[in-house]
DNA sequence: CTCCCTGCAAACTATTTGCACCGTC
DNA sequence: GACGGTGCAAATAGTTTGCAGGGAG
């Protein structure tokens, strides 16, 4: 990843080092806050700015991958920044990978029934995890899978 | 859709029924704009307030999909106000629904190897329509899939 | 030594909220 | 007539941008 920035002709600074490393070896699908708590721990005086512009950077690079939700929360994958299938806990908003397959075969049908080419995908799913579905439950109906902001 | 908003107690408005109204019937998955300049026209001083409102109305009483985007942009389905597959063009943003099976059956894999209880899902595709696929093709990848605003 | 990058603060955008008046029931 | 709904304007939240100084290459 950081040969991808440099190769890209950008500088590597402590601050970018510090933020793609989080994005680079995390596996739980951090927040941009998640991360912005994280490296303010080595850095106290970094900004949200410098957080925002260095995930834009990655983005653009293709070394990340962007899940943005319904209710305007974003999380980033950059260990399989690839489309992939996201299981979403709504209670505690963990996310874990699930192994699925009959998802390229899905692509196939969608594009042959609708003419579309398809260039990629979004497949989530939500509930509650083993965790949070034994305590009892109550707000959970609402925004769950649709509607940002 | 109006019987439903009697039924929780709620008034029956003109403004708040020609917001409905284009909820229920346009097969187009209109956004929160294209429902503001249709209302407009009949009702010169209404304020988008009173269009969100009344979306968020008929969301609560579960009588229309939301689907917020990656981007920050939200789309509503009153036709099939249920969780179900869609295929966005990434150029015009027109939005359809493909007619797909096995997608219980993928739900339920899920949900055997993760544990979780499974509550509802989101699964999209982008791509290019046929008619915007034939013309030629620039700034389409970015923010495609992911990551909301 | 040259730019790119950072930190700060202000700008932006989409949505929500407070308040006074209005209209449905 | 009461109370929920509307319109307006201001508040909010998350993200982006302008600018001046600082550090990587």
């Amino acid at each position: 990843m950081i040969d991808a920035i440099r190769r890209a002709g950008h500088k590597i600074t402590p601050q970018r080092l510090a933020i793609v490393g989080i994005l680079a070896e995390s596996q739980g699908h951090p927040s941009v806050e998640d991360i912005y708590e994280q490296v303010v721990e080595k850095f106290p005086t970094i900004s949200l700015a410098t957080v925002y512009r260095n995930i834009i950077l990655v983005k653009s690079l293709g070394q990340v991958l962007e899940l943005g939700f319904a209710d305007g929360s974003n999380r980033y994958d950059g260990h399989k920044p690839y489309p992939h299938p996201h299981v979403v806990c709504v209670r505690c908003r963990k996310i874990i990978d699930p192994h699925l397959s009959s998802l390229t075969d899905m692509t196939r049908e969608v594009s042959r029934e609708t003419g579309f080419e398809i260039i990629t995908h979004r497949l989530d799913f939500f509930g509650l995890c083993p965790e949070c579905g034994s305590e009892k439950a109550e707000d959970l109906g609402e925004k769950v899978a649709g509607g940002r902001h």
